[in-house]
DNA sequence: ATTTCTGCAAACGATTTGCACAGGG
DNA sequence: CCCTGTGCAAATCGTTTGCAGAAAT
């Protein structure tokens, strides 16, 4: 966990006048301990490792404070599966690609889609605040051979 | 309702082997009655309208169908928001631009966007299935009048 | 001392399911 | 007649909340 990101959260809560609680730093510790998504069910899981007393509850009620201080991204991938994403900060502007056939989730940048979309936005009398673009697809990799085994494999594309 | 919709879903229906029921109808005609979005609750409410005996399991259930068939889109507007577009067919690549102040949904095509979105599943190894682009903005007629009554306005955009 | 946080368990809202009966083929 | 579809109510799942005690300022 960077320390910018440790700082910026300190921030958050002085600013709000929350206070610091070991459960909140073993949730908050978990959460940007990987640049992987995770469900809250497997934040629970991590952040009790850091500290076995945190609850459910209280995961949820952090997961709250953390996405409504813009440091954690809550993505909403379809069928009711919700996941976070700590790796917001560093790629704020990138998608995600949810193949249909492996359990895969790959995330991408682009920035034209990101101009188009504010462009989007802009045209029709708005200002955008977040823009999630998702892609379900089916894997050729498993089409033509008949197996998959793709990793996390991010691909970033600039102009 | 369209016969076109009436003749595929009839088709549909038929090639699973799944039966012709008064209350299937009336939650088909209730669905294809409108091209706006409808919750699950509203669209039992139009159903009920037209044959009282349908029950919310059967909305439930025939929702299922019409997904499954490709005839109705199921629309996730985060927050727990779930919607049904039944303006799909006609529009089939249309994204959604909801405003986090009104209570607005615009629904908007972009050709640029639809193949960006195609070439960058491509480039991944992909073939697309479903992009969902969602746009969450700010309205920039509150934030300079104070107040905003859009209505469902629509804008479509072609190269 | 005051106020916020916490875990627990109950409450909750949306959706699904088991069942016995109704009704389509 | 057989088998699918139905309404109902109970079950389920993820999430939220009321409360009394614990901990932070």
């Amino acid at each position: 966990m960077e320390d910018s990101v440790r700082e910026q959260i300190r921030g958050f809560l002085a600013s709000k006048g929350l206070r610091k609680t070991v459960q909140r730093d073993a949730i908050i510790s978990a959460a940007f301990s990987t640049d992987q998504h995770y469900s809250v069910e497997e934040l629970l899981t991590m952040a009790r490792a850091i500290e076995k007393t945190v609850s459910r509850a209280t995961v949820y009620r952090t997961l709250g404070i953390l996405v409504q201080s813009g440091l954690l991204r809550e993505l909403e991938l379809g069928k009711g599966r919700k996941v976070y994403d700590p790796n917001f900060l560093d790629h704020p502007h990138h998608n995600h690609l949810i193949c249909l056939d492996c359990q895969v989730i790959l995330e991408f940048e682009d920035l034209n889609m990101e101009l188009l979309g504010n462009c989007m936005a802009t045209r029709m009398g708005f200002t955008p605040a977040n823009k999630q673009v998702r892609i379900e697809a089916h894997c050729d990799e498993l089409r033509l051979r008949g197996v998959c085994k793709k990793g996390g494999r991010e691909v970033t594309t600039e102009v």
